[in-house]
DNA sequence: CTGAAAGCGCTTACAG
DNA sequence: CTGAAAGCGCTTACAG
């Protein structure tokens, strides 16, 4: 090949500051390195324009040669464009949240997207200051998992609030596209297996109320026991958000005198928490007392008896967040999609009939 | 209070750009809506230089009312300096690096950083690729597992590479700080408490020995059944990176001819696909087979029986790389440190003597 | 196809 | 204590 060397090419070092302090490689140094104007730099960078092949050549050499690399930040700052989104998540310690924003990530990244990742700890101050510094690093998009579903009022119209999915949670805000699960038909098959092997008496537990897919959990619920007459013995109880405080206030359920036969945990922490609760309790597990979790986790078909759960589509909401975001992020309309995605029932062998056919309904003629 | 106009304050709107791009307001808005030089907006936001009082009411009044927001990537281009870390782990599904990330975030977020995260999915090339992203990005600090322990050459000499601290994997390595938990001792105080057990056929399951902390777990397993004089029944079992095949490389282990009447899994996957084998054989558990597991988790004690492991003392690892990079954010010397975490033994039930007590060390003898 | 110049939104010498 | 100006490192009209 016939390398021909340039005029006025001056050494790397860059002349003028103390050699003190190292500075990368900037466009201009690639410039003056290969005889070009900086604007041409740019120019093979981006293919933005076309470039003569022999400076291209030019100047892909002296980016090798000087190690050169582009900075984002001035390129964000000038494009006003950053090519980063936000995630936000309750809790990352959380096999649902981290399979989601782990999913995410990989998926952003393919489309050349980086991700600030922060978590909320399900606070809502803490959201707010955290995503404050996200917008102040003009990411182009965010992908929230709310700690509440009330968004503030100031929200949506926030100044520099770039496009938005809400996931899991604050399902149907106006202004924002959203994505969940069909919580109601999922806690509504869940109930109807129950009740199908023959339990009466179906606790279900909830982080809290305060929360729309979890009321929404706790309608299907509901309405599935109300379909059947049993509607009277619904029992919803608001565990928290902790896997202790779960703990604490399951065993209470099962100590209450009408005690159910079987547990439905609407979310993670409620599954674990429940397990514990029944370890705890020394109960005969499955016999005593069944149950029903929530979010497919790779130890729950480790456990004995492998654990009956609804799983959540974990890999289609990361898919349909990052797609409605990629979307959003080339032409930011007006009309927002809210998607609801269908779980699907796990039956494994933590869910069977109760021990005597209708011990629930009519505790005296049981049997042992 | 004592509103006075301010003289020449201009409307909100920026004049000269069409309507049509709404930007956000800049120091200059705010300057001109206070009636003062950006330079003093500037200063009463840093509070580098001190600033009248008054003045300094009238800016922050015109910050509120134009609803200004300061932008990061103009200032970061400016100061170099991005508050920004990147945190790069094999793969954040693993509760253990989840628990990492959740931790760091968290404190990093307490001192003014936010983080940019990437999974290289246990892939070098991956990793490559996603580091050079958060370079272009300009990081100010990098918190590294990395895939491999051995580091292209080039890495620590890379032009532009940020303070870095390497976490898990790549302990020593010269130019980082390194800090990773004191693998030998681990497995050494696990292989004790199996021995003491009475047990003798032990087998070691790791990811893959072409990582360095799975080396050392290794080691301090096979020398102390060396030394005891068991060196010659040692069996390290490499099952790679995922349960299925950790799966199916124990399920194998297990039918040899001399099965181990103990598994000791040395990390988190492999902990899963032990049970899951277990599981799968239907052994007796644990009075056949004993199972030491790695990386505490919450589902282990919801496990019956609940699970014996090696507990990493995962916020201590995340504290202590963080301390280590924002020390070295402030002023980098040049001396690294290498620190090596110990970690705790924690006997639950999943360990427990052999049936029939020197069944290992002479079959024939042993009472059923 | 190429280059000189302006500007993205900050912050920091520098001169009052 | 305050302000006008330069510059961080890019990219994009604009004029050749």
């Amino acid at each position: 090949m016939n390398r021909r060397r340039h005029p006025d090419t001056t050494p790397t070092t860059v002349t003028g500051s103390s050699a003190e302090t190292h500075r990368a490689p900037t466009v201009h140094d690639v410039a003056t390195r290969a005889g070009v104007a900086s604007a041409t730099v740019s120019n093979v960078l981006t293919g933005r324009r076309p470039v003569r092949p022999e400076l291209r050549e030019r100047v892909h050499a002296a980016i090798l040669e000087i190690g050169y690399q582009s900075n984002q930040l001035a390129s964000s700052l000038r494009l006003r464009r950053s090519n980063t989104i936000g995630i936000v998540v309750p809790d990352l310690t959380n096999p649902f949240f981290a399979a989601l924003v782990h999913r995410i990530e990989d998926l952003a990244a393919r489309d050349g997207y980086d991700v600030l990742l922060a978590g909320s700890n399900e606070d809502e101050t803490r959201e707010a200051a955290r995503l404050q510094t996200l917008l102040a690093r003009r990411i182009d998009g965010l992908i929230l998992a709310p700690a509440r579903d009330e968004l503030p009022e100031s929200f949506a119209s926030r100044p520099g609030m770039p496009p938005t999915v809400l996931m899991d949670r604050g399902f149907g805000h106006a202004g924002f596209d959203t994505v969940t699960i069909d919580n109601a038909a999922a806690t509504s098959a869940g109930c109807r297996h129950l009740l199908e092997l023959g339990h009466r008496d179906i606790a279900l537990v909830v982080s809290s109320l305060s929360l729309a897919n979890m009321r929404e959990r706790a309608t299907g619920y509901r309405e599935t026991l109300a379909a059947v007459g049993l509607g009277a013995r619904a029992l919803v109880v608001e565990a928290g958000f902790d896997v202790d405080a779960c703990h604490d206030a399951i065993v209470a359920a099962l100590r209450a005198p009408s005690a159910p036969t079987a547990i439905f945990a609407a979310n993670y922490v409620a599954t674990l928490g429940s397990m514990k609760a029944i370890r705890g309790l020394s109960l005969d597990f499955p016999r005593r007392i069944s149950l029903l979790g929530f979010d497919d986790t790779d130890w729950m078909t480790v456990l004995e008896p492998h654990l009956s759960v609804i799983e959540q589509p974990v890999a289609s909401i990361a898919e349909a967040s990052w797609r409605l975001l990629r979307m959003r992020l080339r032409t930011n309309g007006e009309d927002h999609e809210h998607l609801r995605l269908p779980c699907n029932l796990v039956v494994r062998a933590s869910t069977r009939a109760p021990s005597g056919a209708f011990r629930a309904v009519d505790r005296e003629m049981s049997a042992p």
